[in-house]
DNA sequence: CATAATTGTTAGCCAAGGCTAAACTATTTG
DNA sequence: CAAATAGTTTAGCCTTGGCTAACAATTATG
């Protein structure tokens, strides 16, 4: 197993991470940096998103279903939502199901939105529904802009044509 | 998934999960699910492959350059080198080098495959290099195997025509 | 070779995101 | 309408992944 052979064939199109000297430190820390920060409003986006949905379609969130759907404990949501709450993204009364403020409700459309994209894109690409689903699920926080873009260029492209 | 959807002229080609009923629960889940499983390995991953690039590169890999390439304390690289140590990844004597341990290199050489795989793939769709590989950083955790490999079929198609 | 600089470790702190168990509130139903 | 059920919150625990400060070891240098 070792690296400098022919083991990978067919990545022969350019720079990569193994063939090519290390980036530039500079460079590099701000790829971690990126995914770190990434990380921070990974779930406060998925809850936001995930309210909005339910308010779209049952006409309320309410934790126990946020909870189910999640795969978490009630206790788990329960603390998540203070957060939010404190993060000013979402009001809620003791008992009562929840609500976006402004900002959630723009956080909401936000995520939906780039979360479309991705899922769309993976499926123009050839990837089975269920699996473009999943992969959806974690990819969408890691996209830039720029490639946010390119996905959608090539959806259109895909789908009229 | 659901159809009778009307909504969203512009997202045509499908599903969306703004547009749908939200999916049944049991998958609802398991997207989450994956998310978090990914989130586990995720960062033991970005060592183990750091590690083996440093190795690669400059002949040894070193808790200080580890530190400075990641953008972070040596503590918290110190703190790091115990757990992939107890992990069976690595090995380290006291104030020596590092080196990783058989599972470690098969896990560095899978996880830097699958990084080139995404790095190549978003060149071959026209992100632009430095954009691409900080989203290749994220994204990478994230790609499921039947999505990398038809990343890697897109990439053959781009580069032979 | 003694000291300075660099590198590595340890201790102790913090926030996030999980969990279970127990208490409390609201809703449903006999 | 009282009791049972369902939903919510709180308390307290745990792990991960950051940090700073203090200390220890190694390596470089005058
Ligand atoms: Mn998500
Ligand atoms: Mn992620
Ligand atoms: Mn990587
Ligand atoms: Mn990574």
């Amino acid at each position: 197993m070792s690296n400098r052979d022919q083991s990978l064939p067919h990545t022969v199109s350019g720079t990569s991470n193994s063939g090519d000297a290390l980036p530039p430190i500079g460079e590099h820390v701000r790829q971690y940096e990126t995914v770190r920060n990434a990380h921070e409003t990974e779930l406060i986006e998925d809850y936001v998103e995930l309210i909005g949905d339910l308010i779209q379609h049952r006409g309320e969130a309410r934790a126990a279903d946020i909870a189910s759907r999640m795969g978490v404990s009630q206790a788990t949501v329960s603390k998540m939502i203070r957060r939010l709450n404190e993060l000013g993204l979402v009001t809620s009364k003791p008992y009562r199901s929840l609500f976006l403020t402004e900002e959630g409700q723009k956080m909401a459309e936000v995520s939906r939105a780039r979360h479309d994209i991705v899922l769309h894109f993976l499926r123009a690409l050839g990837v089975n529904d269920h699996t473009a689903r999943i992969d959806a699920e974690g990819m969408e926080h890691h996209v830039s802009n720029e490639t946010l873009s390119i996905m959608q260029r090539f959806i259109d492209q895909q789908t009229q044509r």
